[in-house]
DNA sequence: TTAATATATGTGAATATTCGTATATGTGGA
DNA sequence: TCCACATATACGAATATTCACATATATTAA
């Protein structure tokens, strides 16, 4: 993938959220991207094809889940631009306030 | 600027081309960009004209001529991504040839 | 002032992107 | 089988982007 193609996944700001908290949390089914970044189920489901279809993202079923994680296999810049977002010092609180959510049902789905 | 707006800038082809040489030349003149480039003076003038609105580039007029260069205020994590995308391993064929297009430019004008 | 050169921008057409809504597909349980 | 739930996709409307072309602005020299 051409370096500007790389950048135009990460344009739109819900496939960013998406990826960001995917990089972040490692593996996210659909519903709990849906849930946290409070957004519609297809519009959250058009935009990971889009990134699965890039080769950005894999995707496993299990049941009748699908879990979303970052392709391993990157080339190393783009995995250096994805770290980068990542990291805390660029993180805004759109950002974390997705992780906080995210972390927060799961804590909620286990105790119960 | 949100990081999804930065990476938006860096989405248009000629946009990412435009940057990379500015990066690594320090600074360009508009013509010197579409000599390298062999685009049209309005498209990179525009192209130009949405990087400097945006910040991500600085233009100074020296005489008749204008020159881009990037921002040094910008923000860490974009500073990180245009130095990860001007670094040899990530640069391609498409890129290296503006470069050498550019150089060679310069050295004829600098001889004549 | 006029001409020549360099750069910027207005305009409309073609194209691309994004979204909501509806619907299709896949999975597991009754 | 039928139903409920999770996910994917088709479709059209609204919007955004990009471009070519024409023209405006700025600078310098004559």
């Amino acid at each position: 993938m051409l370096p500007n193609q790389f950048f135009k996944m990460l344009s739109d700001e819900t496939r960013l959220r998406c990826l960001i908290l995917i990089a972040r949390e490692d593996r996210v089914s659909v519903s709990e991207l849906c849930f946290a970044l409070e957004q519609s189920q297809p519009k959250i489901s058009r935009h990971l094809a889009i990134l699965r279809q890039s080769g950005v993202l894999l995707d496993q079923r299990e049941g009748q889940w699908v879990y979303y994680k970052v392709n391993s296999a990157l080339p190393g810049w783009m995995r250096k631009v994805i770290s980068g977002l990542t990291s805390s010092n660029c993180l805004r609180a759109e950002y974390l306030e997705d992780i906080e959510k995210y972390q927060l049902a799961k804590q909620i789905a286990k105790t119960s």
